[in-house]
RNA sequence: GCCCGGGUGGCGGAACUGGAAGACGCAGUCGGUUUAAGCCCGACGACCCGCGAGGGUGUGUGGGUUCGAGUCCCACCCCGGGCACCA
């Protein structure tokens, strides 16, 4: 044994030559079946860490496994480099964040090289680029022009640490999901994406994508959509009609009262004149002055005070009190409610705390009748509705609303539009110009792109750091040639991650966006492949994008990702790796001592990849020990047998054993990467195949079975360890094995004439006997009714039952 | 509170459609190789009783269906995640 394996000379020898003949660039030209894999491209902070070693992992095992099932692969790379965390960066040092971003930048497309992962890197770019997000730009103009993007003054969610608003869904339990700080409500103008009116199809659109349940069902709750009714309380004086919704019409006779939320433009109004003005003010100014996190907070006792005033309810013509309260929001529904605290715990709550009537009118009809009762029964109380179930109640009470113009059926969204401005400086800037005589002005796209300019302090004041660039800020309204200043609000990032796998169809193009022709042969992405934590955010923008630009008539796209992967985490002692915890394990020293392919191949063996796997240095080893098995038996065959011998044409003993070994291995890796994803159960297979290459060649096996053997578990272990198995490959055949075909099992090899017959008496295993696969049921009875260990268990006895499984076993079940 | 996942050896995990529980890997024990350690090669390995043949027990807990249950049904416990004053 001369050679040994050096994953250090082996590696870097096949990565020069795929980088020098480009071998993973595609055309555009449609040919063949496509395939469109696509992990979320890395956002570019600092070195790539273990998380990225397997999303890549996983996306490179995908792009690997099409190409050579004849397909037309697609696997491009970018980068998502607008952000925080380098403006952050800029903050503290100064340093401009394009400079930080762009060393990061660089620091990944050298680990992507030594991993190995095959990239069309004809496609690559940053997110940051101005030939990238002069097409951001242009399609917010689009949005524009037709209406989805908007601005309005609204109370909105400000993080005083980041010093900009964020959207609702980068709010998590009332605080800012980037650092944590809670969060305040201020009253700013600020720009909108109209998210809100594809909420139906974002919903039903679900249906047709293949995504993991979890992902589709935290959409859905995101979505939040609730049917029911609008129904009208008027107020007799001042003579306003307040329509509520309600998702329970059928309760709507058991409304004792009628509560508004302190944002509620009318409080002040109603209050004013009577006894409880003064009461009103006070409450009104304290809670908007509370935090989220505190107003949110659900074990709090109900507050509230009353208006002074009644509205009438329309099915019965009684006037109930008003109150403002804080458990109303402003933002759902009409802002007002109508309260039923028999069947409704909030309201439950508040008619306990301020002494308000609660009648029942939904009688459940069984032995436990506590109130609240907040789910379906028979209406009593409710006049001529009095006996109907609560869902023939809904529909008639409604029924009856229509036809005295009272109220009508209505559907309600948790769902708000998605607030895209951002006061921070490192983003794509917004291409609108204000002037003072026409207004909001659309930067003309022949003016495209906006570029972001540079300047001295990166320190967020309230207001974006880019207002103080002057001669950038200062401009002519492109409406009428007169003075007019620039918006300098930045996009939110997740407006530059909604297009970029469009672009990457068409990456080079200066004129459009895309080539509609380039986008509708690659689109949509066949395979993507990410972390939960973008479960809501980022692909529910996406598709939206993808909706809303299909509407305008630029894409054919309905859904964005057809089939979507999630990855779990890989920890480190339980815990998450971080640097405060010092429990951080980076892939780069892993690659350095054992190889880019163990390193690869370990992060997919760990466990099932959609779910965490805690890490392991012995772990790594043993992967490691494998691919040098593989290896060395690979070289040592090959160094042997210089003949290139054929596999035997009628093998038996233990050539034949070794065969079906490699089928049976074809058979099991296929299977797992066909749509399983099981990735560490195929490479235990290959494990297995290899541990019988040994035992064969101990056994003497002829050297054409070991050289097919051996070459097909460097063929299937090809999309997780590239480097060693194109390097056994090579020895054995002297071929390419990623110009192969995928190996097809042959099913003369996967049939057995004998197998192991499992013996039961009672369903417990009392022998096994080797039994022809063509016997008959009859036959195996017999044979295992013969087997020494059985009969003494049945002897004496009486057989009452036999089962016979064919191929499996048989069960005798005596008395 | 509601909605999803998940509980299998010392550890990570495997078990497809109800049919041999524990594949594969790690750690461990033993043997070979070696001047020696390591590497490497091989063997053994759920637990209890037994020298052994063998027997008993065993997939979070309790019940059920079945010839047969890790897998299906009912109830419960624990862990992880999502949503949560959304009318």
């Amino acid at each position: 044994m001369s050679e040994r394996y050096d994953p250090s000379e082996i590696e870097p020898r096949w990565q020069a030559l795929w980088e020098r003949e480009r071998t993973w660039e595609v055309t555009n030209e449609p040919e063949g079946d496509k395939y469109y894999v696509l992990e979320m491209l890395p956002y570019p902070s600092g070195e790539p860490h273990m998380g990225h070693l397997k999303v890549y992992s996983i996306g490179d095992a995908v792009a690997h496994y099409r190409r050579r099932t004849g397909h037309h692969v697609l696997h491009p790379m970018g980068y998502d480099a607008f952000g925080l965390p380098a403006e952050n960066h800029a903050i503290n040092t100064g340093e401009h964040p394009r400079i930080s971003t762009d060393r990061s930048i660089a620091a990944f497309q050298t680990a992507f090289r030594r991993w190995g992962i095959s990239i069309d890197w004809s496609r690559e770019f940053g997110t940051h680029e101005p030939r990238y997000y002069r097409w951001t730009q242009w399609i917010f103009l689009k949005l524009f022009e037709h209406g989805l993007a908007y601005r309005k003054e609204a109370a909105v969610n400000w993080c005083p640490n980041d010093a900009t608003v964020l959207a609702n869904e980068q709010v998590i339990d009332g605080r800012c999901e980037r650092c944590g700080t809670p969060v305040e409500v201020r009253q700013l103008e600020q720009w909108f994406f109209r998210i809100t009116d594809y909420a139906d199809r974002l919903l039903e659109d679900l249906e047709t994508i293949e995504w993991p349940a979890h992902v589709k069902t935290m959409q859905r709750n995101w979505i939040g959509r609730s049917e029911g009714a609008e129904v009208v309380f008027r107020c007799e004086q001042p003579g306003i009609d307040y329509p509520v919704f309600t998702t329970r019409p059928d309760t709507l006779f058991g409304a004792t009262f009628f509560v508004m939320a302190p944002e509620h433009p009318d409080v002040f109004r109603l209050a004013a004149g009577t006894e409880h003005e003064e009461e009103v003010h006070r409450y009104v100014n304290h809670a908007l002055n509370e935090s989220a996190d505190v107003r949110s907070d659900t074990d709090r006792r109900k507050t509230g005070v009353p208006l002074g005033r009644t509205v009438v309810n329309p099915v019965n013509g009684e006037a109930i009190p008003m109150f403002v309260s804080d458990y109303v929001l402003m933002e759902y529904g009409t802002g007002a409610l109508m309260a039923v605290p028999a069947h409704d715990e909030r309201d439950y709550d508040f008619a306990q705390a301020f002494g308000l009537e609660i009648r029942r009118v939904i009688d459940r009809g069984g032995e436990n009748d506590d109130l609240p009762h907040t789910g379906d029964g028979v209406l009593v109380n409710s006049g001529e509705f009095d006996g109907l179930p609560s869902e023939a109640a809904k529909r008639e009470i409604v029924r009856w609303l229509e036809t005295r113009g009272a109220g009508h059926a209505s559907v309600n969204y948790r769902l708000r539009d998605w607030l895209l401005s951002r006061q921070r400086y490192w983003g794509c800037p917004i291409p609108i110009v204000y002037c003072d005589e026409c207004g909001i002005q659309p930067v003309p796209e022949s003016e495209l792109p906006v570029v972001l300019p540079d300047v001295k302090d990166y320190a967020p004041q309230g207001r974006s750091p880019l207002a103080a660039a002057e001669a950038w800020v200062n401009t002519t309204c492109p409406s009428c040639g007169g003075a007019a200043l620039r918006e300098t609000d930045t996009m939110d990032t997740f407006v530059d991650s909604s297009w970029y796998f469009v672009r990457y169809c068409d990456a080079l193009n200066d004129e459009a966006a895309w080539d509609p022709e380039a986008v509708r042969w690659w689109m949509p992405v066949d395979q993507y492949i990410g972390g939960i934590e973008h479960a809501i955010l980022h692909l529910l923008y996406a598709r939206f994008f993808m909706k809303a630009l299909t509407d305008l008539g630029h894409l054919e796209v309905n859904e964005p990702f057809a089939r979507l992967f999630t990855l779990g985490m890989i920890t480190r002692d339980g815990a998450k790796m971080s640097k405060s915890r010092g429990n951080v394990i980076s892939p780069m020293p892993i690659v350095d001592r054992y190889g880019a392919d163990t390193a690869r191949s370990y992060s997919l063996f760990i466990g099932p990849p959609d779910q965490d796997a805690d890490w392991s240095d012995d772990g790594v080893e043993g992967v490691y020990r494998f691919l040098r098995r593989l290896w060395q038996i690979g070289a040592d065959v090959a160094a042997e047998d210089s003949g290139f011998a054929d596999v035997p044409a009628a093998p038996e003993g233990a050539d034949l054993e070794l065969l079906r070994k490699a089928h049976w291995a074809i058979a099991k890796v296929t299977n797992d990467m066909e749509d399983r994803f099981a990735f560490n159960t195929a490479i235990a297979a290959v494990m297995e195949l290899v541990n019988s290459c040994y035992d064969a060649r101990r056994a003497g096996a002829d050297p054409g079975a070991l050289r097919f053997a051996i070459g097909t578990a460097a063929s299937l272990i090809f999309p997780f360890a590239p480097h060693c198995a194109a390097d056994v490959y090579d020895r054995l055949f002297g071929d390419r094995v990623w110009e192969e075909p995928w190996p097809e099992a042959d099913p003369a090899f996967l049939a057995r004439d004998t197998f192991q017959l499992v013996c039961q008496v009672n369903g417990k295993v009392r022998d096994r006997l080797e039994a022809d696969s063509g016997a008959s049921q009859e036959e195996l009875a017999a044979l295992c009714r013969q087997a020494p260990n059985v009969r003494a268990h049945v002897d004496g006895r009486e057989v009452v039952k036999e089962v016979v499984v064919p191929g499996k076993l048989v069960n005798l079940v005596v008395r």
